[in-house]
DNA sequence: TTGTACGCGTTATCAT
DNA sequence: ATGATAACGCGTACAA
């Protein structure tokens, strides 16, 4: 069932249909037949031709590392909300945490198929803005500020700051940082920025060896706390970059009788479900992850109605949960 | 840049580059001739003429009720992982929980723009049934055994059973079960006949009032806990249909002083992150959800590709795992 | 092995 | 307010 037939059958030209599929102006009594041979046929126009002819596809392909992981989910929540609203889908990128993969999803999204891309992005080399640069359809990047280009991210610098301050507030002054690596402008770089400007601000000596970095998991923070206490550094609270590791830094604690919050604080940034349940509960920063997606979304759709390659930068703030670990 | 300006600047024929692009027969000479330019110009084609010629997206339209939920995010995560590997992307329909926008995805996919629908789905109405009727585009069922249907779903009446055996094993002999609405036939409807089946088998009493439904959520299983608890029914044990309402209902019963699992048992189905976090540890049942993904997957992809309609049945399995609560 | 000619289903242009 | 016609970019019989 295509339009011709539609018009053949309402007696009318495909122009005709056409235009009253996209509000031109029709008789009424036009308006009229070819409804009743639509719902009689149950004909939807093919979004193929429509496509090549409009050169829209009301798509936004969104890239994400990991979907199944809480923020990152959330944050696609977000997206799929707000530009559901203006009709548009989303395509989704996929990666695994393969970098191959996530330039492979910008090569495919460049040319055509989608209207504008979302990069959910953790790590950003130069050959994802080699890429970038070449791509004819708006971006927006999320989680991460890179020059030039529109971004809706956090204020990891100054959440570290925060952190610090609580902790010498709670009279805490030993501090340990257990991050991520410094490949992550955001998570790695910038919290772990944050966390030494903070303590020289705070006149407290920096000592690199209570800094860690590892990776995004609850072992990493588990093994990275043991090597810190291996240090025998008499430190009394830790800053983890995230939940997770937050989680790993707990159980460590624990395994050496060592008592969260008496013995040692621990804070980290996150709020995730998990921060609410384990004992003690974490006290956390709350990161506005379903806003950002949103935020990304009302800005791509923008974008894509205005044309205007305004740049965009939103930066979130955050919330300071306080819970019993600190 | 097209076909036609790339068969120019090669110096052939368009047919020739189109035969180049789809592994037709081309000369070594005119092969080298055409990678050249489409390398210097960064040539891709068109996806929107491609479809509409050939009447194929290589999309997979995945309808889910939340995707920022650990379950269905690991679901997709085992579709979109397995749906790469033979060249096809996934047109999310995020519906929110909103049955209305889950007829509004159907129906978008319904007629093209999608090569295969997976729907993942708690509750299946005639609606629904009605819609998927008239799809004429391979469908799969996630989570639900829904006839006349493909489906990849879970053994969640004999789950339900497992949980009652597992319990009287260890001693606990007054059971109450903590579910969801019975209009969701697997989590709400099945695990609750497993459970009163379960209990007749081992010659136990079903008492009706010992069985709630509420919602998928945490508060939903506190607020349930509570109503059976100030039944004063003298209860030894709780089984929770899922992790989340298991959470509600050990926050309950640590707020009422009884020990868990020594006054009282909780046991659960899920297996989800904070089963493994929360005190005490949560015995529950690792469902296969990502394998899910992977299977509803291979059986669109084969169903694509195959053109046949045959019905497929998965039925998943569990596997116990052990902790405190019980 | 290559090229010609046509069609996929829609919208844009222009004339009426 | 309506209709004829071209064009979007590609794949594919068919002929050569």
């Amino acid at each position: 069932m295509n339009i011709s037939e539609i018009a053949k059958l309402s007696g009318v030209s495909r122009t005709t249909v056409s235009r009253f599929l996209n509000n031109g102006y029709v008789s009424e009594e036009n308006k009229k037949k070819i409804q009743k041979i639509i719902d009689e046929t149950g004909y939807v126009p093919s979004s193929y031709a429509k496509q090549l002819r409009t050169k829209k596809t009301n798509l936004i392909g969104v890239i994400v590392p990991k979907i199944s992981s809480e923020t990152i989910s959330r944050i696609v929540d977000g997206i799929s909300n707000e530009v559901n609203k203006f009709g548009y889908n989303i395509l989704l990128g996929n990666t695994d945490l393969n970098i191959k993969k996530e330039i492979e999803y910008l090569n495919i999204f460049k040319n055509n198929q989608v209207d504008g891309i979302i990069l959910v992005a953790t790590v950003i080399t130069k050959k994802h803005l080699e890429i970038i640069k070449k791509i004819n359809v708006p971006i927006v990047i999320v989680g991460q500020n890179i020059k030039d280009y529109s971004c809706i991210y956090h204020d990891d610098y100054n959440a570290s700051i925060f952190l610090v301050n609580k902790l010498i507030e709670k009279n805490y002054k030993n501090i340990a940082f257990i991050g991520v690596d410094k490949s992550d402008k955001a998570v790695g770089y910038e919290r772990e920025r944050g966390f030494i400007d903070a303590l020289l601000k705070n006149n407290l000596k920096v000592d690199y060896d209570l800094i860690k970095n590892g990776e995004f998991s609850t072992e990493s923070g588990y093994k990275l706390c043991k090597e810190i206490l291996s240090l025998n550094k008499d430190i009394d609270s830790i800053i983890c970059a995230t939940d997770n590791i937050a989680l790993g830094v707990i159980e460590c604690l624990k395994e050496n009788n060592l008592h969260i919050p008496k013995n040692i604080g621990v804070i980290s940034i996150g709020d995730s479900k998990i921060s609410k349940v384990v004992t003690p509960k974490i006290s956390t920063l709350h990161y506005h992850y379903k806003t950002s997606g949103i935020e990304a979304g009302k800005v791509i759709i923008n974008k894509i109605n205005n044309k205007n390659d305004d740049l965009i930068k939103i930066k979130l703030g955050y919330e300071y949960i306080e819970r019993e670990s600190i």
